[in-house]
DNA sequence: ACCGGTCACTTAACCGATTAACTAGATTAT
DNA sequence: ATAATCTAGTTAATCGGTTAAGTGACCGGT
């Protein structure tokens, strides 16, 4: 009769027994505390070897962090789709990885963001998280701040906000794109903003207007529509601006979602992009090099950002001191939406 | 002198002391079993309210599993940004949190995915795996299976893998497909396949084998190409369709991807799409509505597929009977590739 | 020769839950 | 009346690590 192995993994137990040393020996090998000799060591990481022993997640996490960082979906979810997150994660898990931490993923359900958040940091199942989309007087930094639960945000830093920002240099960006507008020629240039909650908004008209005003120019205010984030707003914005008696001949869009939406606005409305109007996007998503005609748009080293969160939030949680961080700078990706002023 | 209270979450003994019972009582009310008096479950609650209390994941997991799914993102984790997946996870991490489970998120690094996955599974952080693109005799699945890993894939079940496998119904996507460019008139109908390594593969030769037998007529093996995945490989996969004496009128691509990159080419051979050849892709990502034209292609219900698997791998960690599971339907998106064949 | 200080460990407490085993009191069965 | 059963709890072991405190051997200094 053959005695039935349960099967199940290795204990830091059967590595302290077969070594012949105590667990504390092997946790202090393991993680380089205590003093041991050459020869333990040597014997004990044999034995780890042997054994594929690997320790045990929750046990660790006990007595101290559970290095998961938390990230809490947009729009049930569906948010991933857009390039933008999907590459955001991917750089956050990433850069999460090469410091022995993992991403969490959580949609966003019938509770608010920040509950959960807290739900999953008293639990102890993440150590901080990332806010997607900060906002001016973010309430779910503050709450967050309240409950104690460490964050960072995608999107400027906010007076509001208690937490670090990190964002694009979006007034950077902004200024080079509306500048190469005014090399062309264009002096009625439009402005299709994102949301004014979003702390992003600001950083980008900041760039927008220094282009105007380092000439001399005013910043015509009937010229800034702010947006929401959708095709469709940019849409409507687009068609808002073709409404005044005296249009724009081009538009800086915040992104080249609500590029895509203009575009649609001017081909709906018989204006040729690229040749009657000019336009630049935001982002270079995928998409943006195929559309008709292509984009003109500020790329984003969205990955890097991704990173940069990554490193900072681990910083935080680790209570080391933050990384310095200077905003991530855009470059103009020129394809075919732009164009001189035509006479 | 005011003792210093550290800042720290209520564990089941704070609620204990408060209630005047013992930790063991508040789990039984917790996890509703034990036998417990209803004035007795009331006070607790209430304690359990007043504190906000909420269990410990880390103590919690120790005992029993940990609640988590893992996902391995290929690609150093830039596979992400593909419509495809993002839906596939957006899912997966809904149906997930119906079960109180959460979604841990891996990059590739450099080991192999089976090893991230067996290290993630062995320190107890995941309780269950999802296999991206199941192939036949996936060796990721075998050594999964060696070291007793839990796991689903996504792919149609092959006889080489000992896990389930969950996939669309690519057989019958393909049939209404390929019947549709038959019922248009075309005869010399190509198929630009997905590699044979992959599960999927196989599916669709068989809905668009069946769709020529099922009329009598003969699949001309030279009008199929296996492909890669990326748009380059339809690209070449067309060109190579194109270099023979008799081309193809119509062609069925395995993915939306692939049929991009036969659109340009077919594009760069001067043949117009949805005029002179028809093309029907699959998947239906985003970008497939927006080209020029827009691509008639098969619709799968990506979110739906993350969902089901997630409910079967829940119930595989759980030890539950397996969900029955029937291939997800494909529905067939008239856009503007497809024509009559022209006389 | 004696003392203090390292070194290289071991012992045991602890993290916060779950749960098997036990107990006292109430109820039912014989 | 006594045993058997049930109810509503408690006590304590346990999961697998980490780490403060303890220990004996060894070394150098006076």
């Amino acid at each position: 009769m053959v005695k039935r192995r349960r099967r199940t993994v290795a204990t830091i137990k059967d590595v302290a027994e077969r070594a012949g040393v105590s667990t504390a020996t092997v946790s202090y090998v393991l993680n380089g505390t205590g003093s041991v000799t050459a020869a333990t060591r040597q014997r004990v990481l044999q034995v780890v070897a042997e054994l594929e022993y690997q320790p045990n997640h929750a046990a660790r996490s006990m007595r101290s962090r559970s290095r998961t960082l938390g990230l809490i979906l947009p729009n049930g979810a569906a948010g991933l789709s857009t390039p933008t997150l999907a590459e955001l994660v991917a750089g956050l898990t990433e850069a999460a990885a090469n410091h022995g931490y993992y991403l969490l993923l959580a949609g966003d359900p019938v509770q608010s963001e920040h509950l959960v958040a807290t739900s999953l940091a008293r639990t102890g199942r993440v150590d901080g998280f990332v806010l997607l989309d900060l906002q001016v007087d973010d309430e779910r930094s503050a709450h967050l701040t309240a409950a104690g639960v460490l964050h960072v945000g995608v999107g400027a830093p906010a007076s509001g906000n208690a937490c670090p920002g990190l964002s694009f240099d979006l007034t950077g960006g902004a200024l080079i794109a509306t500048r190469s507008l005014r090399t062309l020629g264009h002096r009625r240039i439009a402005l299709i903003n994102l949301p004014s909650e979003l702390t992003d908004s600001d950083l980008l008209y900041q760039g927008f207007a220094k282009a105007l005003t380092e000439t001399g120019e005013e910043v015509a205010p009937s010229l800034i529509v702010e947006a929401g984030t959708s095709q469709d707003d940019g849409l409507a914005a687009m068609q808002e601006l073709l409404a005044q008696p005296e249009g724009p001949t081009a538009v800086l869009a915040a992104s080249d979602e609500l590029a895509f939406g203009a575009m649609h606005a001017l081909r709906d409305a018989g204006i040729e992009v690229g040749r009657d109007v000019a336009l630049i996007g935001c982002g270079d998503v995928p998409l943006a090099a195929h559309t008709h005609p292509p984009l003109t748009t500020l790329r984003a080293p969205r990955r890097a950002l991704g990173a940069a969160l990554a490193h900072t939030l681990i910083a935080l949680v680790e209570q080391q001191p933050l990384p310095s961080f200077t905003p991530l700078p855009l470059q103009l990706i020129v394809r075919k939406t732009t164009c001189p002023l035509p006479e």
